[in-house]
DNA sequence: ATGAAAGCGCTAACAT
DNA sequence: ATGTTAGCGCTTTCAT
């Protein structure tokens, strides 16, 4: 392992010199800077991360804590994440919580003290414990907000009402006057503000009509199991909580005869990669994940690089706290999973 | 932040007693190991594993490389490796290499200083170049062999024999006798292996017949692209080189009004979790991913604790050689893509 | 502009 | 069985 050392000593100078040239470059003259850089160059050296995090209370290390790394919605965000902290010379852990508040409540105690924050990704924990963890430790929510009052956590989200005005728009365009909103678990955070935004966003037609049902698995599992009761109340066409949903729907629907999307449309939410998977591909609703993930980690890392005493210069400044909150607009990718009524 | 001395000032004891209590507890009396612990208890220290990694010289992280987190068979392996890790205290770092050779050297160049050891799954490094790292890093390999005589690195891989006469017998029994293989890229460790483990499990039928296409790429894409040309010999059942190949073709065929399994039968590998998602669900033959994550990371973890010296025993003993490498059986999972041919 | 030295939290000799 | 202490590699005052 090369040290500081080696590389003072190839150089002729002192390890403080060394630590300088690589952290303040300005602070050293010239000649030695290149003589410096030049030795760390022929030794390959390496900062040691375990010594600069021990010393400065810096680890280089981010945590990105998701439900379920399988999913495809966290993979791409996963890798968007991945991608934009390496870039910027930080490692990522990634945590996968089995979908469980629990084991996502004891990761967060055990892996926090030794990193420098915390990307929390869908967090399955109550609000009042997020709030606590929220406080307690560098964090930026995804998908997710910090409802305490005044709460300075950095916040990605989706914008919802757009999402569901695009998907709505663009099924009363079709046609379409009857729909079926098929909602994921009651309980998620995501399923009641995608469920209200769909409500808002066909209150704006006059002449269209919303079913919903909901209750269901967000995985294909639970797609099936809605798919009988979806073709029940004769809906021409169907928004699913997300892919897999839909693509559960479709699965069942094509063993049972039923065509998509001659008989029945059918709308995705979340665009990941599984909506081109499927035939027919599926229409969907989704931002760039990988760009959200981007987002999350460079929010982040500002809260990590920000000086001291910046919270407090932020709850002066009201501009700024809008900052803080980053709400991407989604964008409606049509596949051929919707189609105008038949007659 | 709590640290030993805090835990040494609440239990009355000194630092080192601390430290030992927590490494070697039969080297403290009961009575003191009970008082410290419920000292950490309460405080709820945590080691700092930046200084424990700065005086042992281990870190308590390690690192997972894989060519793409999206695709589902290396996410899978992740859940499988993090799971692992997690359990036995270690922190996994996730590297996507976007599937570029200069991207993994340059990572591995990188992260290898900072963490104990690196699992390199199916590594885009030209031979000479994963030698040198395997020489040089802690690490295990999933999916491909370091080539070098008497090499010491661990390996995971499946048993493609197994699976291919799996697959094979499956499809016979059926009473297929016209097979086609789609391929992956030429260039692909798995591809020439799995190629060639079909061409030989085919050999021991005298009345079967393979043709074999091969150069798409290894995503759905690559299935679409090679969709027309798998119907034009006219085979009866087509294994494809993974589940996302399969799910080019049949959704290519789907298009075009081909039939899966009435047209023609079809076989996916890796039975990833996209093999339930379509219509029909896919027939695939592959091993518990989670559980080769789970199996790298013990062999790894052995390979971090083993005490200096250990590779010198090892190449005397021949059979402490084979245990080194882990060859996993895949199972053949039959979904509804796969039938009896039309008479 | 540069060097000497302290110390981050921990573990492992060494001493008692 | 327990305490004292050196030192891992680095950054950062404080001197010079």
């Amino acid at each position: 392992m090369v040290t500081v050392h080696d590389v003072a000593a190839r150089s002729g100078v002192s390890i403080a010199t060394v630590s300088r040239t690589l952290r303040s470059p300005h602070r050293v003259s010239e000649e030695t800077r290149d003589r410096v850089l030049a030795a760390v160059q022929d030794l390959g050296y390496q900062p040691n991360r375990a010594a600069r995090g021990l010393r400065g209370g810096r680890t280089g290390v981010i945590a990105l804590v998701v439900p379920d790394i399988e999913n495809p919605y966290f993979s791409a965000l996963t890798k968007g994440a991945q991608a934009s902290a390496r870039e910027r010379g930080y490692g990522l852990v990634v945590v996968d919580t089995t979908e469980r508040a629990d084991v996502e409540a004891a990761e967060i105690q055990a892996v926090g003290p030794q990193i420098d924050g915390i990307i929390l990704a869908s967090s399955r924990l109550p609000d009042d414990q997020l709030a606590q963890t929220a406080a307690a430790t560098t964090c930026v929510l995804v998908n997710r907000y910090d409802t305490t009052d005044g709460s300075l956590t950095p916040t990605v989200t989706i914008d919802e009402a757009v999402g569901a005005h695009a998907a709505i728009a663009h099924l009363y365009e079709l046609g379409h006057r009857r729909l079926l909103y098929v909602g994921g678990p009651d309980r998620a955070w995501s399923q009641a503000r995608r469920s209200k935004a769909i409500r808002e966003a066909v209150a704006s037609y006059p002449d269209l009509a919303l079913e919903e049902l909901s209750g269901f698995s967000p995985d294909a599992q639970g797609g099936r199991n809605a798919a009988d009761a979806a073709r029940a109340g004769g809906a021409q066409a169907v928004i699913a909580y997300n892919d897999l949903v839909a693509l559960g729907l479709l699965a069942r629907w094509s063993e049972t005869g039923i065509r998509v999307p001659d008989d029945v449309s059918l709308v995705g939410f979340d665009n990941t990669y599984v909506a081109e998977l499927s035939f027919p591909p599926l229409t969907s609703v989704g931002a760039d994940l990988r760009e959200f993930g981007e987002t999350a980690v460079t929010l982040l890392l500002e809260r990590i690089d920000a000086p001291e005493g910046a919270a407090e210069r932020l709850r002066a400044d009201p501009d700024a706290v809008e900052q803080l909150h980053r709400e991407v607009p989604p964008r409606l990718v049509v596949r051929s999973s919707t189609a105008a009524p038949a007659r």
